[in-house]
DNA sequence: CTGAAAGCGCTTACAG
DNA sequence: CTGAAAGCGCTTACAG
């Protein structure tokens, strides 16, 4: 690796001759002309990290994600890569797998690695560790949890009333029990979903939601239909797409028909099976609009050209089978802090 | 950000002695006592960076993948991650999707950010712009597609001889009209399947192969499924998972039996549909032990410990359906230069 | 054991 | 327009 010393040598200028010649700034035509063959000759290529130092600025930014291998945590990724690398900017990637310890643990990773810029995805603000990014000099985004800290943003998502809509269109077309596969209530986001359950039920005395917990695992899924389908449900409500992939397991396993026997609802992912079942009711993310908007917003924010720092963005999921509109524009509903 | 000069000052010692403590030298007792208390005062963090630019090592690694949307991108991905942050290394992340332009920009990029080791997944060695990897410092490895430069090691499947024998095991069955659903012949991958079930089919001349070329798009499996079926073939191969997906949709639209009216056959990811079809044969690829295994042999080259620099790994798949034992431990075989 | 100094590859006032 | 020098945060021979 050639650095700007040598390229000065072999030019027959100053260092800072090669330095401003990168950063184009006009010199003398001739030296343009020499520093452009030694640069050639050489082979040189800048060194991003040398000049980061003495900018403060490393055109990296951390993303830290709860589960690497989701699918949802894909098409985060490769939405918010797509937007940054168009920027001049690479990503940090990091997996925490939902454990507190490492998230703590990759969050003073990545900021020791002199990242411009940070997002947590499904971090939770209240994991020890956490609190310290309070102190954080560079733009944080938190995706799918909300960060009340006044340097954070949050965008989110509107699980809780998706869920709500989705429930009262399952009573409305005269299901009275629902069964409800719902996910470790640790979590935000399947606290929300089960709360939307909650609220759609709540004004229907003659409705019951039957709830089985899973733990985002296939087999859960697998045994929490049998479980609720032996307790007599004639809906389902599925909160992961792991898990309705189990329940749709059994159902197939049971010769349950989905639709004659069975309302089936789920959240994410029709698309991989929509060829082999319909009818069913199911929440989609808006994954890729989500990944691209948390890395404008990172960039405006590195860039300082943000209003409204700390505020919190929440889109609207789409619903399958309820008429929604897959091509209307998704905006997110904006709260300032 | 609290620098090491200011640690040295706040607990009255010199840069050096700072720097030595926290590379877990000993000092004097009392010392460290106060380098302690003045790291913990000022939320000292060490910076990578810097310490890389001494070194001549970021601790970072570029992954440079071919479509960061898939779901084996996404696989590899996690894998190699896994092992990486073990060990102490964070993950450069980009993608190309398929432009064999932007895959030689994102090289430049990524060397310029001084990774310490590149992987390359579905990168053509002969793509304009790879042949500067000869002059790479780094180690590389290339993933899913062969390289034959003398510092790089490939890692890969053989895919040609799974198809191989799935084709023969389907002629064996007695099929005599076999469909492929081949993807664009350009990529390394779709040459080496197309060219498994070639030789399959050779020596048996009562036997005929009839390809159709889809673009590993759904659409195109579901209309390629169609016109090998309207041309009446008794069997199915789809080289790649989301054009199977369009098959089946298809399949399923026509009223076409899977395994009744016609054997289906495919690459990757029978888990997500193993509930709603049964009797297909499979191919899986080993990506989280691709994965892993080159994450371990690239730190190996970083830490000069490998041997038969410029090697070629080469994995078998697990075929689905045809008796593989899924929990056999999957061994390259190793062709050294 | 520890300080002072040189240097990693770069940028940028400061003079000229 | 351009060179010499200081400095970004760190490490490491070299003396002591």
């Amino acid at each position: 690796m050639a650095s700007i010393r040598e390229v000065a040598k072999a030019a027959g200028v100053s260092v800072g001759s090669i330095s401003r010649y990168l950063n184009g700034q006009q010199l003398k035509a001739a030296n343009m002309q020499k520093i452009k063959r030694a640069i050639d000759d050489l082979g040189y290529q800048e060194n991003i990290i040398a000049k980061g130092l003495k900018n403060n600025q490393s055109f990296a930014v951390g993303l830290l994600m709860n589960n690497l291998a989701s699918r949802l945590s894909m098409d985060i990724v490769s939405s918010i890569e797509a937007v940054m690398e168009q920027a001049g900017y690479s990503i940090l990637l990091s997996g925490f797998q939902g454990s507190s310890t490492l998230a703590a643990n990759k969050v003073d990773y990545l900021l020791s690695h002199a990242v411009d810029g940070l997002i947590l995805f499904e971090a939770d603000q209240n994991w020890p560790g956490m609190a310290r990014l309070a102190d954080v000099q560079v733009p944080v985004i938190s995706l799918n949890s909300p960060n009340g800290l006044a340097n954070v943003d949050s965008i989110l998502v509107d699980d809780r009333g998706s869920v709500r809509r989705l429930v009262q269109h399952l009573i409305a077309q005269g299901h009275r029990r629902i069964g409800v596969l719902a996910a470790p209530q640790t979590d935000y986001t399947a606290h929300e979903r089960l709360t939307g359950v909650r609220e759609a039920v709540r004004s229907h005395p003659h409705v019951e939601a039957t709830v089985y917990y899973g733990d985002y695992s296939r087999p859960s899924g697998f045994e929490g239909a049998q479980k609720l389908i032996d307790d007599h449900v004639d809906a389902l409500f599925v909160c992961n797409f792991n898990m309705a992939l189990g329940a749709l397991e059994y159902c197939n396993r049971a010769g349950i028909r989905i639709d004659q026997d069975l309302a089936f609802s789920h959240f994410d992912y029709l698309d991989e099976m929509s060829s082999l079942i319909s009818n069913r009711l199911v929440i989609q993310q808006p994954a890729k609009e989500i990944g691209k908007m948390c890395a404008e917003r990172l960039l405006s924010r590195i860039n300082h050209q943000s209003e409204n720092v700390g505020a919190t963005f929440v889109f609207d999921n789409l619903i399958v089978g309820l008429g929604d509109d897959p091509h209307a524009e998704t905006q997110p509903t904006i709260v300032t802090p």
